[in-house]
DNA sequence: CACTATGCTGCAAACGTTGTCATCCACACC
DNA sequence: GGTGTGGATGACAACGTTTGCAGCATAGTG
């Protein structure tokens, strides 16, 4: 292993200079600095990172933290934030909670001091992993904290876009199915939705239902009971159960109902028929995560903001809207429908 | 910050019994090894890893390289092979290489001194990913090369049973829609694919595609005109591709062509018609792999084993099979589909 | 010329842990 | 009772880096 004291011996110097010449270059006169970096290239030098911990207490390395892995929302901001982790030349732990709250907790409290920084993504517990992490530079993605730095969507505005365009089709009765209660963006899109409300259009929120496909089958029945010709999803995995429920009724999307998913995850695009959805930049968001990581000063980025991607789920309501599925005694047809 | 020394007061020992008491309990005695841990306990008391990692060599963290996160199947791996690593108290840095050989190549050198051992997931560039690593433990996964332990999936079984099942519905001409030429399980599955050949069933390998959503469009109408009634294709995405192209020809799956997916990621329950697919245990394998790269004996484990999940995608042929769609001016149909 | 200011470099002390070696004590055996 | 044995513990030296402090030039100023 090279070490300081080899690259001291090539270049003539003190094991200080070396030290600086590669930490703090403008701490060291040029001409020494080119000779030490000579030999440290010459010799293949590279720092022993433990070593520069202990001392200085850098790691190196930034935690993430995120409810579960497989899915691809997560998966994309883990993405993100990793590329920017590297081009910053830092490393990222990456850990899954298996959304257990206290996994979070407890994978904390061994994670934190390994890190310069942990990105805590849609936490399932935030005031105990705050309490675990202390002073540690924390960073909160879809959650917010008093005082803690946090990445933001617009999720008002991406609301605001998915209302503007089924209005602009002509809906003028529109469901939210909404997602687990303790969900920051949830409670962020129903603010958005009573915050963007027109006289002409009618919102009906619907109650927390799972984030997953099973939800949005759940949701369906009740959805079509609502008399709704349109309908926003929690996410993208929601409107795909939503639609298979509503199809296996024999009612048809875009034709009977039209369908606004969320997060644009690429399965919106892989079915049928594809979704219309909001995107957002989730690789994006995890770059501003370790960003905001760095950038000690504690401000918070602006939001990201939201775009809607226009496919083949939404389309104008029928003439008679839906009223015919709505009149059908729905509950007979519902078996395991629970919501 | 809590040190050994703070505890070895407050137990009233030396600091070499609180190490020794906490990391090698059998060589202290039990009153004391219980002094000292109630000692550690009270105090809050958690080893700097700097300073272990530094004197011991040991870093207590694995890294794991994939070339892309955001794709489902790497991102099932890595949440596989977080848990283990989990389990096991140590943590796991997770790199995402961008499909970028060179970056591989480079990632490595900064990453593999910090952690006991890579685990590479689909290399993209061994030969330059093992020199860099040199005598550090690695793990391949999805790849070969001599004497580097490998996880490997039973591709050879997983092609003998989806051919079993197509044949046992009746088909007698099946395609075979492969992956990029340097991935190593397209090699082994069509090596698998000669030898499990039945003497009344033709297999009809078709050359590289690109393992997504384009590459199963691109390949439709080479399947359709090898006259084949039944297709297994590189990975899930292909499929949609295919079913996708196959649909916009006016074709029916499973009717006029049934369709085997590989991987049964989960996009595979979602689309129409529902997938009949190939599963292997991802995640599995991501514990496995670090399971290896503790298991210093350098053995490599059983291979995985591959399921066939059987769902919506395949029937039997229909008796003129597919005669009417070959037959049909299918050029004049295809703007846009050059495969 | 003396004195100060400035810039660069070297010395040496940490950082907190692990592991080697030596010490000590108790016990058993001769 | 002396001696050998072995288990338990303590003292201390690393591991490789960073950094405060001091030293030493050189240059600038009175």
């Amino acid at each position: 292993m090279v070490t300081v004291h080899d690259v001291a011996r090539a270049a003539g110097v003190s094991i200080s200079t070396v030290s600086r010449a590669l930490a703090a270059p403008d701490r060291v006169a040029p001409h020494t600095r080119e000779r030490v970096r000579a030999a440290a290239d010459e010799l293949g030098y590279r720092p022993n990172r433990a070593a520069s911990v202990l001392r200085a207490g850098r790691t190196g390395a930034y935690g993430l933290v995120v409810p579960d892995l497989a899915n691809p929302y997560f998966a994309a901001v883990a993405k993100g934030a990793q590329a920017r982790a590297r081009e910053r030349g830092a490393g990222l732990f990456v850990v899954d909670t298996e959304e257990n709250p206290d996994l979070e907790a407890e994978v904390l409290t061994s994670l934190a001091p390994q890190t310069d920084g942990v990105v805590l993504c849609s936490p399932r517990a935030v005031d105990r992993a705050l309490a675990v992490l202390g002073e540690r530079p924390v960073v909160l993605v879809n959650h917010e904290a008093d005082g803690v730095p946090a990445v933001e969507t617009d999720h008002a505005a991406g609301m605001r876009r998915a209302l503007e365009h089924l209005r602009a089709l002509g809906h003028r009765r529109i469901a939210y199915v909404g997602g687990p209660e303790s969900s920051w963006s949830d409670r962020r899109r129903r603010a958005g939705l009573a915050a963007a409300a027109y006289d002409d259009v009618d919102v009906v929120a619907l109650g927390a239902f799972r984030p997953q496909v099973e939800g949005g089958q759940a949701a369906a029945d009740l959805v079509v009971a609502s008399g709704a010709t349109a309908v926003i999803t929690f996410n993208d995995l929601v409107a795909v159960g939503l639609v298979g429920r509503l199809r296996a009724r024999g009612l048809d999307v875009p034709g009977d109902l039209s369908v606004v998913g969320c997060d644009d995850s690429y399965v919106a695009s892989l079915v049928t028929p594809a979704l219309t959805t909001l995107r957002v930049d989730l690789r994006a968001m995890g770059r501003a995560a370790v960003d905001l990581l760095v950038a000690d000063d504690g401000v918070t980025a602006a939001p990201l903001d939201v775009d809607l991607v226009v496919r083949s789920s939404t389309a104008p309501p029928t003439p008679a809207p839906a009223a015919a599925a709505t009149a059908a005694p729905t509950e007979t047809l519902v078996p395991g429908g629970t919501p």
